[in-house]
DNA sequence: GTCTATAATTAGATAGAC
DNA sequence: GTCTATCTAATTATAGAC
């Protein structure tokens, strides 16, 4: 989706793909963490187990290492959401309703486990810039034209009392949904550090869409599973 | 609150006070723009229109001058909610639901007017670190904790379909309430670069409130005063 | 494909003239 | 209280050896 890598003339060599992988999980996590200007490309190739050089072989700008970073950040955010999907029996269908549940609880799954997506989002989207027309022209738009042809069907249907227009659903949803997880280090400190088992954890992400899907279609549509406080 | 400015040996003087106080608006306005680390004490003095020399006489170092940030980041906040609470005629008493209300009309409202304090939030928020620490501890902990009571009672008063812990119900109500405005320059990329008057911007800010209030409260509690998008 | 060495900028902090 | 000049350290990017 971006134009990469080397000089491209013959195919890449698989030691260099290798370093290249391990480049983008490690400029993830310093990108998710402070941000485009903030990161360092010396701290990202360290992290990463390799030299500076090397990383500007892979990476020639930190631009072009930057954009390489988020596409594989969507390309995984796109995995995890693919993968919460096949986990329930997913009814997608023609039905706004069933669709809007099924996609609010994939949602919750992915933002928790891929938090730097919204991280990185929310580091760029405080200030206009060449990199957030970037990354909206490129990845968000389509997703938010999406979201908001789903929130018309729903309302159509009669099947919320909310009335909003999309873009105001679109940030109460994707805000309520993704805060906690883009927070994760301050929610620690306010919860006192309690240690958090996988079980609690994915226990905690089943409650959190349970919220949002009552707060949207209402008390009709509980369906007796949502927990307040479990292991 | 955080110990600050120059020797304090005698009382400042008049200009020491009013370059101090543009410090620190300009200040607001970077790091929240960009993070602590990206933002730069040459850009906060130049966009306050002094000289970095005069900055380290006002704030020795970039962390105080952080902290003096934040602390009136907060004031600003509490003036916010003060005015809003007094725009409408508060009938805060013992009623935990018209409390809620009350209050969530009023955080909508800050947070509109107000982006930077969350924007700095959630720039620190996404990494451990000794600035997220005491941010918590001086300003945090204590709203939340009042928060967390609120919704207690909100829920031992059956006035909520919503069951989750108060620390989900935190983060997902200020999420909701703040990303919007935390992503500006997002949300004007998605809407097309619309004008947005000061008046359609109220309006936009009540229909926000209106959403958060029948989410939490149901179908029952709608005023009539639910829009979905006026001019 | 990987590494070292280095150039050119820029950062925060300090010293001292006025 | 304000400003200029400067120090030290860290940044991205480049050139070239292997």
């Amino acid at each position: 989706m971006v134009a990469d890598g080397p000089q491209l003339i013959r195919r890449p060599q698989p030691r260099g793909l290798e370093t290249r992988r391990d480049l983008l999980e490690a400029a993830l996590c310093e990108f998710a963490s402070v941000g485009f200007e903030a990161a360092s490309t010396r701290a990202i190739a360290t992290r990463a187990g390799v030299r500076q050089g090397q990383l500007t072989y892979q990476f020639p700008t930190k631009d072009l290492l930057w954009r390489a970073t988020v596409d594989h950040l969507f390309e995984r955010f796109d995995a995890e959401v693919a993968a919460a999907l096949e986990l329930r029996n997913t009814p997608i269908g023609d039905d706004p309703v069933a669709t809007f549940e099924v996609g609010i609880r994939a949602l919750v799954r992915a933002v928790a486990k891929l938090p730097e997506l919204n991280r990185v989002m929310v580091h760029e989207a405080t200030e206009d810039s060449q990199r957030l027309r970037w990354i909206v022209d490129t990845h968000v738009r389509q997703r938010f034209d999406q979201m908001s042809e789903l929130w018309q069907q729903l309302g159509a249907c009669g099947a919320t009392h909310i009335e909003a227009e999309p873009v105001l659903m679109y940030y109460c949803l994707l805000g309520a949904a993704s805060l906690m997880y883009v927070n994760a280090p301050e929610a620690r400190l306010l919860m006192g550090g309690r240690p958090t088992s996988a079980a609690a954890m994915d226990a905690r992400v089943d409650a959190h869409a349970d919220v949002l899907i009552a707060m949207v279609l209402g008390p009709k549509h509980l369906r007796g599973a949502v927990r307040g406080e479990s292991s």
